[in-house]
DNA sequence: CCGCAACTGACAATATGTTGTCAACATGAA
DNA sequence: TTCATGTTGACAACATATTGTCAGTTGCGG
C-alpha cells in the first residue's frame, strides 16, 4: 500500500503545510471583516492598496499581486463603477489605462488601513515579534523556492 | 489621514499575514500539479484525504477542514458521482450520511500520496524539520485564536 | 514600411468557496 | 410525549480566481 516513505522532515513539511492553508482561510475571513465596514472585500482592499502604493495598469497590479490579469480587471471595473478608482490615459500605451484611486477611494482605503492596524497590533503582541519574524522568514524562503520551480518550468 | 500608529510587532504581524497568503497561493498551486495526473484537483484530494483518515459525515469533514459545509458537500457530490467516493447509511444519524473511498478512490489518492511523499521530502530537507515545526507551531496557535474569536462571535 | 511577437483588455467557461435559507432529523429538557 | 434547540443536507445567490480565446495595440527586427 505504502510505497515511498515519508521522511521526518517530509512529515514536518506537509503538516506546516496543512496549518498553512488552514491560516490562510482564517485571515482572509479576517480581512474581510475588516474591509466590510467600509463596502469592501479582502480582494478589492487588495486593488486598492496597490493601486495608492504606485501608479499601476490593471495587468502591472496583477503581477504585483501575484494574481491573474483577469481577476484583478474585474475586481478594478467594479471599483470604477462605485467610483472608489479612475482610468487615467496612459501616454505609454493606449489600451492600458493607468489606475488612480479617487478623494472616495482615499478615504475608504484609510478606514481600512486604521482598523487593520489596531487588529495587527493586538495579534502581534500576542504571537511576539520575534518568533512572527522567524516564521515569516522561513515563509517567504519557501515562497521564493517555489516560486523558482514554477518560472523554471 | 492619519492614523492608529502600528507597533513594531503590529508591522510584523502584518508581514506575516500577507506571506501566509502568498505561500497559500503557492501551496494550492502545488496540490494541483500534484493531483493532476489523477486526474483530481487540490480541493478533491482534501476531501479524498479527510475520508479516508476516518469515515466522516461531510459536516465532519467540513469542520475538520476549517471549510463551509457547503463547499465540502460540492466537492463530495462530485467525487460520488465519479465513483471515487460512496455514502454509506450512518446508524447513527439518517440524514448525515458516511464517506468512504471507492477502490478507485482509494487509488487515486495511493497516487496522488506517493507524488506528495517525493515533495513533501524534498521540501522538508531544503527547509529543516526544526524549522518547520516551530513555525507549525505558531501558525496552529494563531489559527485557534482566530478561530476562537470566531466562535465567541 | 511591414510583419511578427508580446502585451492588453474583453468575454466566456469553469473551479472553489462563502453566506443565506429551508426542511428533515436528533437530542435533551419540561 | 412534546417542544425547543441545534445539526445536517439541499438549493440558491454571490465573490473570488483560474484558464482559454479573441481582437486591438505596441514595439521591434527585417
Amino acid at each position: 500500500m505504502n510505497d515511498p516513505p515519508r521522511t521526518p522532515s517530509g512529515d514536518a513539511f506537509a503538516e506546516f503545510a496543512i496549518s498553512v492553508l488552514r491560516l490562510a482561510g482564517h485571515l482572509t475571513s479576517e480581512g474581510d471583516r475588516l474591509a466590510q465596514p467600509s463596502g469592501q472585500t479582502s480582494a478589492r482592499w487588495q486593488v486598492l492598496a496597490a493601486a495608492r502604493h504606485s501608479t499601476l495598469s490593471v495587468a502591472d497590479a496583477a503581477r504585483a499581486l501575484g494574481l491573474a490579469r483577469q481577476g484583478v480587471q474585474r475586481i478594478a471595473d467594479i471599483l470604477e463603477a462605485e467610483g472608489l478608482l479612475a482610468y487615467q490615459q496612459n501616454p505609454a500605451h493606449q489600451r492600458a489605462k493607468l489606475m488612480t484611486l479617487t478623494p472616495s477611494g482615499e478615504a475608504a482605503l484609510a478606514e481600512i488601513t486604521a482598523r487593520q492596524s489596531v487588529w495587527v497590533n493586538a495579534l502581534g503582541a500576542e504571537m511576539g515579534e520575534e518568533r512572527l519574524r522567524q516564521a515569516t522568514a522561513l515563509i517567504t524562503e519557501l515562497a521564493a523556492l517555489l516560486g523558482e520551480r514554477r518560472a523554471s518550468t
